[in-house]
DNA sequence: TGCTGGATTCACT
DNA sequence: GTGAATCCAGCAC
């Protein structure tokens, strides 16, 4: 299967990045365990003006990453607790970054419940974003991967996407940010049960 | 060196 | 609907 170019990472629109994510497979193999699922729901986050992204304040070491070239991860802990996975955009020197939200699992399911410490399938075990990187076994050793590698990438595996099923919205969690908090910057696959909220 | 709060989730009431 | 869990980056002193 195809890994995405990183020609899709390095596009200078990083809105059109987070739509065109949709659909695509988010893969990993880690400690042996195969485990993948289709893209759900992705949120943009521009470097530039946008009071939601980490790295629009300030370069500090934990955002250093988001100014490398696109195809590359940035995954944070949020709360303590979770661990949020982003996909760096754009070219060096220019912060873009997509937050992906939601997957619905395709492989490895067993992996996966394994590691969310569930039975059974349900819905919650994936849909949000410090759920997908539990279920996917991503952590913080995955800061700054390479989409390229064989731990983590994302796969073209030819699903198509209509315009029409793309619904778009405020992004989550991200109220501080003012005005740019109603940036209509989520996007998700409508009428998918693993989106969030 | 110490304090503050977050791109969240889950278990309760 | 509400609140606790829980780590570390960023900033103040």
């Amino acid at each position: 299967m195809p890994k995405l170019p990183d020609s899709f990472y390095t596009h200078a629109d990083v809105v059109h990045v987070s739509k065109a994510l949709l659909g695509k497979y988010l893969v990993t193999n880690i400690d042996g365990q195969l485990t993948s699922g289709i893209i759900v729901e992705t949120e943009a986050y521009c470097g530039r003006g946008d009071k939601a992204c980490h790295a629009n304040y300030k370069r500090t070491p934990r955002t250093e990453i988001m100014y490398q070239s696109g195809g590359v991860a940035y995954v944070y802990l949020c709360y303590g607790i979770h661990y949020l996975f982003n996909v760096v955009t754009n070219v060096e020197n220019l912060a873009d970054a997509v937050l992906v939200r939601a997957i619905e699992p395709v492989e490895g399911i067993e992996s996966m419940l394994a590691r969310r410490n569930m039975k059974q399938l349900a819905k919650r075990i994936t849909a949000g974003p410090g759920c997908l990187t539990q279920a996917l076994g991503i952590n913080k050793l995955h800061y700054g991967a390479n989409l390229n590698g064989g731990t983590v990438w994302i796969e073209d595996r030819g699903k198509v996407v209509n315009e029409t099923d793309i619904m778009a919205g405020p992004r989550i969690g991200v109220d501080y940010a003012g005005d740019d908090a109603l940036l209509p910057w989520r996007f998700w696959l409508r009428d998918n049960k693993y989106v969030s909220k």
